[in-house]
DNA sequence: AAGTAATATGCAACAATTTGCATAGTTACA
DNA sequence: TGTAACTATGCAAATTGTTGCATATTACTT
């Protein structure tokens, strides 16, 4: 359950509402732990009743009101505690390779389309993460946090590249299959 | 929710009990799509009810029976009608990743250490992989199906060592970082 | 003037996954 | 003779994740 740790992580920035965490979900830690932002306020919930977090309402006008939680020494504890205990291995779960191993039973034309399509979603991927690197990273003095940051966002670029070749590989492998 | 498909999968070659499904997902379409074997009796009793199997009872002396489970032609049918649609993106969760994020809130020794065992558990992967291969592929006369798995595991391969390689450089950047 | 997007929060239902337990016989080893 | 591993199945509870809905205001577009 790294969803409480991610959000704690973002919190030990700065002091954010649900919508902020999960906007920061979208274009940051997100990359790494995906959560909607029903998941992320429930959690919040959860965090407040430990104790890992306080929630103050901020007073907004036109706007909803804000609840901006803040991180507590006692979340503070508990991540440190958690980066202590091994990482999960991370277990991956891709349709695609499922549909690789049932060739003799699908829609061929379908499938190379689909890969086609799936290649395209990791070049956006990549291309973000592309935007990013330049906007926040290159050529600017970085701290601790933000050096961490930037090598996995460094992995992550290449884990993009690695599968754009992947697939490429994988539709000329099909493609040879259906001429012999 | 491809489990369903991932059995159905399995059992185009073969009827198969519960348990010859749970050990073929430790050995092989598993690598990709992980399911426990309380996950696959559940989803066996789901497509029983759909028409998608057929179940036999199979008497064995000594041992508990087993259940060996047929797919149907609506079975097959609803994987065909699957294999169209697009497969989804798979979703990235790595705590790894999280524990980057972080680095100015968490016991550097620990996550130093956490990253070797990491490297050693996919190179683990890694030679695993290459004794399947061996062992099923290499010099042998492979079938459309076989190709299939083929490639997905050579993909899996892949990505087992571009994640070791990943993890030593980013051993070396935290090192790098921290003489600095 | 109406519609859409963005800001801001959250409930409820459902689906999927994990964890722990339970049963029960067989085989192999020390 | 005990104990561990393997065969074989499954329930129950807890957690986590997804989908759909609901509210309410501002700002921009058509």
């Amino acid at each position: 359950m790294a969803l409480a740790e991610a959000i704690l992580v973002c919190l030990t920035e700065r002091p954010m509402s649900g919508y902020d965490l999960a906007k920061n979900f979208d274009a940051s830690i997100g990359f790494f732990w995906r959560a909607s932002h029903q998941q992320i306020y429930r959690e919040l919930g959860k965090l407040r009743e430990k104790g890992y977090v306080i929630s103050n309402e901020v007073k907004q006008e036109g706007k909803p009101n804000r609840i901006v939680h803040t991180i507590t020494s006692e979340g503070k504890t508990a991540l440190l505690t958690w980066s202590k205990r091994p990482a999960r291995f991370p277990s991956l779960k891709d349709e695609m390779f499922v549909k690789f191993y049932a060739l003799d039973n699908i829609d061929m034309a379908a499938f190379k389309d689909q890969l086609t399509i799936r290649m395209e979603q990791h070049q956006s991927k990549l291309a973000k993460y592309y935007r990013i690197k330049e906007r926040f990273y290159d050529g600017k003095k970085l701290d601790l946090n933000q050096k961490g940051k930037l090598i996995a966002l460094e992995m992550g670029i290449d884990r993009e590249v690695q599968m754009i070749r992947q697939i490429e590989e994988a539709t000329m492998k099909i493609e040879a299959l259906e001429i012999s």
